[in-house]
DNA sequence: TGAAATCCCTACCAATTCAGTAGGGTAATA
DNA sequence: TATTACCCTACTGAATTGGTAGGGATTTCA
């Protein structure tokens, strides 16, 4: 299941792909037009600030705003910031590549096999989407 | 992630699969030769008897066996009895389809639209792997 | 017929994750 | 300098995961 903190980093990373000009949007009004509890959404936007994607200014007038054009944000890059490996198995992960304690041979392993295709294919809806994709 | 469960209800399967004339197996053969807890094992077999994938025989000489043939075993049906839904937010399942109570607009949502993408390319690798292909 | 093998079923449990909530601290701006 | 708004830590209730424990119930074979 996608996690509600990758749902609500996806909302929020429109409503900013949205915006004019990349002004600062306060947290409070994205919480409100998305529906989202405010201080869970604080959390999300704070690491999504971390992870380079999104930049904030504070005091008076701030908030968060898009760093990039949202074309150039690949979902490959979101979604492994909000919801961690792509894959379903470390066996499998790119980036998070684990070896499994049972299973004695990899290329043998039937689980191995459909994964792969999986996170294949899900890769691949991935790196043809950007934020600009989903507007 | 993917669940233990499913983990080792893929691997049970296959190696059923590969079983000749479709002959009992003990869950203790099973369990030792994939390095899985017996009695774990034991409550996944059931629930795939529960849902017609396996056949069961009480007493000596009995265990688990194939109903089916294995290029007739689909992975969506697989996955579906172990992992539940294939989608990863209910709005987009095609067999446990929930409306988000956030989200006044289906159509317009970017996890929406993102999502219903996932969830197709992950739908074509089932649909195209049966238990044979994985052997 | 009886004992052993094997599946069947229920209940429980520790650890982890999820989805927040609470409360205050700190920096920037007007 | 007051206010706005981000920043950070800690806690928590509920649910899920990955088992363990223990005892049936049923079938088969001797």
């Amino acid at each position: 299941m996608l996690s509600k903190k990758t749902k609500y980093g996806l909302k929020a990373l429109t409503y900013l792909a949205k915006v004019e000009g990349r002004e600062p949007v306060q947290i409070a009004e994205i919480a409100k037009c998305e529906n989202i509890s405010q201080k869970f959404l604080e959390s999300i936007l704070l690491t999504l600030r971390r992870n380079g994607l999104l930049g904030s200014k504070k005091g008076k007038g701030g908030g968060y705003y898009l760093i990039k054009e949202p074309h150039e944000v690949q979902m490959t890059t979101v979604m492994r910031v909000l919801e961690g490996p792509i894959a379903m198995v470390p066996c499998v992960s790119l980036n998070f590549y684990e070896k499994c304690e049972d299973c004695p041979n990899e290329g043998e392993c039937s689980v191995h096999k459909l994964m792969l295709q999986v996170r294949d294919s899900a890769l691949d809806v991935y790196r043809n989407n950007t934020l600009a994709d989903l507007l």
